[in-house]
DNA sequence: CGATGACTTGAACGCCATCAATCGCTGTGG
DNA sequence: CCACAGCGATTGATGGCGTTCAAGTCATCG
């Protein structure tokens, strides 16, 4: 659903050394938090890094000039990002909340890359699932109603980032809204309409801490392609 | 603009043969046609081969299970396509005219990339130039009115076929509106309000030979991020 | 405790979709 | 050769989905 490995599909990687695992040179990185709402780059800023979530949540996201928005992604735990290959990010990325990240310096990877096949096949492999990803967000938001957009983000958020059965998201709902090409407050209200459909329990008065109670009626409302979602 | 070799950024490959050019095995190729409106492969079929364009016109989609379509890209002479790296393809791809393909077989790009780094960069370069198209497609569905998505569909045809100044349209209305998000009759009404701001100029009665008269106009109107287009 | 931010809900507007009619071109068969 | 069917495109009329504007609640924080 957005794993970045697929030599190992079900397990999303737990470091940034598993880039490298089977390559003999050993890749360096370090550790570094942000706090949250701190920018980790600039759209358009070379690309220097790829960073792994170790902790905490990240956006990525573009603007045009009168100040509409889109997020391009949300990177959970595990996921890696960054990897813009080409030498500038194509996105800003910000710290959602408090967040732990690894870097790894892209220039190294590169060079491992350049003599080592397998490591050339895991940055296509990642590149690859990304792409995927993002062609069904065009068919998302091309096509799809209101109401399908936030079944299917509901649905995307309950397969990422759900322990012991409740989604906790990180993310408020202009986020959401901006990730989904709608208004904050239809998100809102289509939330609403899931809650008193008895698809959705409330768990916090802010309600970010969701229960799923009906995923399969989630599912018929976000209207899919004939293939499998990831 | 989407151009998918960038170790030669300004330049598309002229034949497949390129993608091996820097190595040592040979690969074999085909030529085949394909008539006005006929399949080339499937959604969801394994992907064996991938495509080079020669003449003609192709364009991929999605479907919705209630027939709503979303186009992903439109394949013109000298890009490649079919890369859908995984083994199964993810949109369905038709001719769009009459259409001559040049096919390489996956398996044969796959067993060279293996060892050949060099072969192996190639294939992340362009998946990666396929990823930068479409997460600009992202903002242009989701954030950009009936008005800005026509325009820059018009920006981006102007760049990419055009021929002694005019763009020479091999798709019909419909497919537009697919590519954008829109219904075909706004896509239309788009059209006119362009050509009746003298922004362009229609050649044949189906309006489907266009020469832009003031780009600059059009690209005002194309809200597009900082960073550059392509 | 007042201020600010996140969220929900209501009301009204507007962009774009939908429905519909018309026109011109293309191709086919009597 | 022409009539006619069918497709592609434009244009008009209408309506609806989602945005925008606005008010109000609740939680958090200095």
């Amino acid at each position: 659903m957005f794993t970045l490995l697929s030599t190992d599909p079900h397990k999303k990687p737990r470091l940034v050394g598993e880039l490298s695992g089977l390559s003999h040179a050993s890749v360096s990185s370090g550790e570094f938090k942000y706090s949250k709402g701190t920018e980790i780059f600039g759209e358009a800023e070379p690309a220097d890094y790829i960073y792994q979530v170790i902790e905490g949540a990240v956006r990525t996201h573009k603007l045009l000039s009168d100040g509409r928005r889109q997020i391009g992604a949300f990177h959970l735990p595990g996921d890696i990002f960054g990897l813009d290959n080409g030498d500038f990010h194509r996105f800003t990325a910000e710290a959602i909340v408090d967040t732990a990240l690894r870097l790894v310096e892209r220039r190294i990877l590169e060079r491992v890359a350049k003599t080592d096949p397998t490591m050339a096949r895991r940055l296509l492999t990642m590149t690859t699932a990304n792409l995927q990803h993002v062609e069904n967000r065009i068919l998302l938001l091309g096509r799809n109603t209101a109401r399908e957009r936030v079944a299917a983000f509901l649905i995307e958020m309950n397969g990422r980032l759900t322990s012991a059965g409740v989604i906790a998201l990180p993310m408020n709902r202009r986020d959401i809204a901006d990730y989904l090409g709608l208004a904050f407050e239809t998100v809102s209200r289509e939330f609403s309409a899931f809650h008193r459909k008895g698809y959705l329990r409330f768990l916090d008065p802010m309600q970010r801490q969701i229960i799923v109670l009906d995923a399969a009626g989630l599912t018929g409302i976000a209207q899919q392609t004939s293939a499998k979602l990831d």
